[in-house]
DNA sequence: GTATTTGCAAACTTTTTGCTATTGG
DNA sequence: CCAATAGCAAAAAGTTTGCAAATAC
């Protein structure tokens, strides 16, 4: 079966390798937001012909064709997410790493009248939230260490 | 002359070389966002003999003790800017390049309650606005080129 | 059939690090 | 004096690229 950004390949024209075939369909099913590394390990897992050159050739086509969004969220890597059509913003837990999507409908309006005050046209935005699970009375939280760590999400040089 | 920075360093129990005072000045005086290679541009102006690799450990130190700030703008390379008291987001003119600060304090409240409703509690955030320059009527802006080329500030491999 | 794409390995950019020599407090 | 720091050059980590072989259309 056809995957959902395979179409989107079509669509725009690009030349169906199996290759891409394979990058397409890992990216249609992730539901999370892969690094090049990481897409490169699910891709050859499906098919061990592929070489980590051609996954960043692919994610960089894409992404100039508009069909996947690159993120930085700390730590040195590019991140990739399909382009969705309800756009959507990024909360990531400083403890855990986890990223939750959501949506600032309300928000958006604020920020153009924002960028209106200073003279600009806002274009596109990048807003981040960086927090903490909330516990419950009671409940304990991960160690200290972990805690100490995570707000800068792993410097570049960070051993495997 | 004591700069800003250096009396930061002295207060957090920092061993003042040469070197670390030169950079901290540099850093005193900028009003920009420099990267580390503008930071050693700058810093062996004043003094011929501080290495790149010293630029690298004072701005990280710095960072960990929260006298600096890291951005990411896109671009592949970090740039540094003094922890300031008023906290400040910043607006990127997507056809120069140029980075705009303006705070948000209104905003900061409605990221909070955002990330309340999600069950986390707010410790920091990043907020980038992209925009264009809006013009008065009849005036032109640059080339239609450069529009299409910077809403991705330069890919990695860009050449000096 | 031919322009595109791939794999491989090498190059490149940014950042970190091991080691020895130097220096601030 | 001695732990902390600097310089240098080499190593990492992420990403791009030149070229010959393979392949989609």
């Amino acid at each position: 079966m056809e995957s959902r950004i395979e179409r989107l390949c079509v669509e725009k024209g690009l030349k169906m390798t199996g290759q891409r075939r394979t990058i397409a369909r890992v990216l249609s099913e992730a539901t999370d937001h892969p690094d090049v590394e990481e897409l490169y390990r699910r891709a050859t897992t499906l098919d061990a012909r592929i070489s980590i050159a051609t996954v960043y050739r692919t994610v960089r086509l894409l992404e100039e064709k508009g069909i996947l969004e690159r993120r930085d969220f700390g730590g040195g890597r590019a991140r990739y997410e399909p382009t969705e059509h309800g756009r959507h913003d990024h909360l990531i837990d400083i403890d855990t790493g986890r990223v939750v999507e959501f949506t600032d409908d309300a928000h958006v309006a604020a920020l153009e009248a924002i960028a209106r005050e200073l003279g600009f046209e806002l274009v596109s935005h990048r807003l981040e939230l960086f927090g903490r699970r909330r516990r419950a009375a009671g409940e304990r939280r991960p160690g200290a260490e972990a805690r100490r760590a995570a707000p800068r999400a792993a410097t570049r040089g960070t051993p495997r």
